[in-house]
DNA sequence: TATTATTATTGGTCGGACCACCCGACCAGT
DNA sequence: ACTGGTCGGGTGGTCCGACCAATAATAATA
C-alpha cells in the first residue's frame, strides 16, 4: 500500500447523491418545513431533470436520516428533524448553511467526551489478553498505517475490549462520519498533538493493561478535553462564538 | 381522538423492506462474509423474482446502514459492520437469529444508562423557562397522551433542555429504534414500574426547576438502573445468561 | 516483460407503463 | 343531517427493457 496521505479522497459523484445533499440542505434551511409535503417524486425528477427512479433512491436516504416520511398513496411529508433525525444527519447539521456550525460542533464533541471516557473504563475492565496484544502491536509496532487510520485502529481496539457492540457501533459514528477525517488532519498537524496523543496511547494502555478502569477513564476524558479545545482553537481564530 | 389502545397500529409492508430485512439477516447470520461479494443486482432480483429497481432500493438501504459497499462497475461488497455499521443496525443486530440477543441488549441499555445522566444533568444546567413549563404541563397535566407516548415526550422535554442537538438525537435513536416502544409496552404493565416512573417525574422535574444538575444526573441514574432490572427481568424469567 | 486496447461484467440512469393506496367528492339509503 | 358506498384523480410502489459509465479481467501490442 502506498497510502500517500496528500491525495484527495474520492469525489465520487453519485446522482442520487446530489439530490440527498440539496434536499437535505433545503429542509434544514427551513425551506421545506415539518409537516408540509413535498412535490411529488414526478414533479421533483422534471424539476432535477432526473429519472423519477433516482429521485426515488434519494427520498429513500432522506426516510433514512429521519428527514421525511414517505407515505404510499399519499406524499412525502417532511419530518421534524429534531425528532425524528438519526446520528447520521449530524454532520450535514454541523455543515448546514456552507458554514462548519460551531455550536453544533462541540455539542457532539461533549457527547462523545461523554461516551468514550466509559468505554475505556469498560476496556480496562472487560479486555482479554488477545485485546491487549493487538493494543500493544497497534500502539507500539504498527508503522503501515497513516496517522489518521492508526488514531482510529487504536480507538477501535479500546472499544473492542469493551465487549460491547452498542460502543464499537457509537465509534463508528465518530470515525465514519467523516467529521473525524477531516478534523483529525487539522489536529495532527501540529506537532505538539502528536506528542500529546501518543503520550495518551501509552498512557491508557497502561491502564487497560493493569485493568484499572477508573485511571482508563480519566485519561480518556483528559485527551479529548485536550483535544477539543486545540480543535476549536485550531478551528475558530477569532470569537466566533457558540 | 379515540386513541383506542388495543388496536394494532399499522404493519404496513413495502417489498423493498422485506429484501432489507432478508439481506441483513443473511449477512448478519454470516451467511455473506465480510469481504465476500454480494451477487450482481440482476442476479438478484431474479433470485428474490422482484424488479432490478427494487433491489437497488434495498440495497440502498443496506449501504446506509453500513453493512455493504456499492462499487459502481464492481459489485457490492459485504462489510464487517464492526466497522462500519450504523446504529440503526443494533435492533436488526438484538433480534437477529430470530430471537433476542439479551447480551447486546444490556449493552445497548448500558450506553443509554451511560448517556442519559449526563443529558439530565445538563438539562438542569440550561433549561429556559419555557423548557422548565412545558416540562410541567407534560408531567402534570397533561392526559392526551398514552402513557407510552407521555414517557418519550418527557425525555424529549429534559433532552431540549440541555440545548445540546446531539443530545436529541441520539434520544431520537433509544426512542425511535423500535425497541422502546416494545419494551416500554411490557415495562409500564406494571402498576409498580408506573409509580415508580411517576415518582422518577417529580423527582427529576424538581431537580431541573431547582438547577441541581448533580442531582439530576443521579435521579436518572436510579431510574434507569430500576427500569433496566424490571425490563431485563421481565424478558428472561429464566437465566438466559449473557 | 510491460504497456495498452479490448471486452465482459456490473452498477447507474433512463423512459414509460401499470399496480396499490389514499383522499376527497359525490351519491344512495336511512 | 347522517352514514356508508362508490368513484376518480393523484401519489407512491413496482415492473420492464434499454442504454450509459466505471471497473476488472483479458487479449493484443510494443
Amino acid at each position: 500500500m502506498d497510502n500517500n496521505p496528500a491525495l484527495k479522497p474520492l469525489p465520487r459523484t453519485r446522482l442520487h447523491e446530489g439530490i440527498v445533499a440539496q434536499l437535505t440542505n433545503n429542509i434544514l434551511a427551513g425551506q421545506f418545513r415539518a409537516g408540509e409535503k413535498l412535490p411529488p417524486e414526478r414533479d421533483l425528477a422534471e424539476s432535477l431533470d432526473v429519472n423519477r427512479g433516482t429521485v426515488r433512491e434519494a427520498l429513500k436516504k432522506l426516510e433514512m436520516l429521519g428527514l421525511v416520511e414517505i407515505r404510499h398513496g399519499d406524499g412525502v411529508y417532511v419530518l421534524n428533524y429534531l425528532e425524528t433525525g438519526t446520528l447520521e444527519l449530524l454532520p450535514a447539521l454541523i455543515r448546514s448553511g456552507g458554514t462548519i456550525n460551531i455550536g453544533i460542533l462541540k455539542g457532539l464533541l461533549q457527547l462523545r467526551r461523554i461516551i468514550l471516557p466509559d468505554v475505556a473504563y469498560h476496556a480496562a475492565l472487560n479486555r482479554s489478553e488477545e485485546d491487549l496484544a493487538e493494543l500493544e502491536r497497534t500502539i507500539f509496532n504498527d508503522d503501515s498505517m497513516g496517522i489518521n487510520d492508526r488514531d482510529m485502529a487504536i480507538y477501535r481496539l479500546i472499544a473492542r475490549s469493551s465487549k460491547n457492540i452498542s460502543f464499537l457501533i457509537v465509534l463508528n459514528f465518530f470515525n465514519n462520519s467523516g467529521l473525524v477525517t477531516e478534523f483529525l488532519t487539522l489536529y495532527f498537524s501540529d506537532g505538539a498533538n502528536i506528542m500529546r496523543t501518543t503520550r495518551f496511547y501509552h498512557d491508557i494502555f497502561n491502564a487497560i493493561r493493569e485493568r484499572e478502569p477508573q485511571r482508563a477513564k480519566r485519561i480518556m476524558h483528559d485527551l479529548l478535553v485536550y483535544a477539543e479545545r486545540r480543535t476549536i482553537e485550531a478551528l475558530a481564530p477569532a470569537g466566533t462564538g457558540e
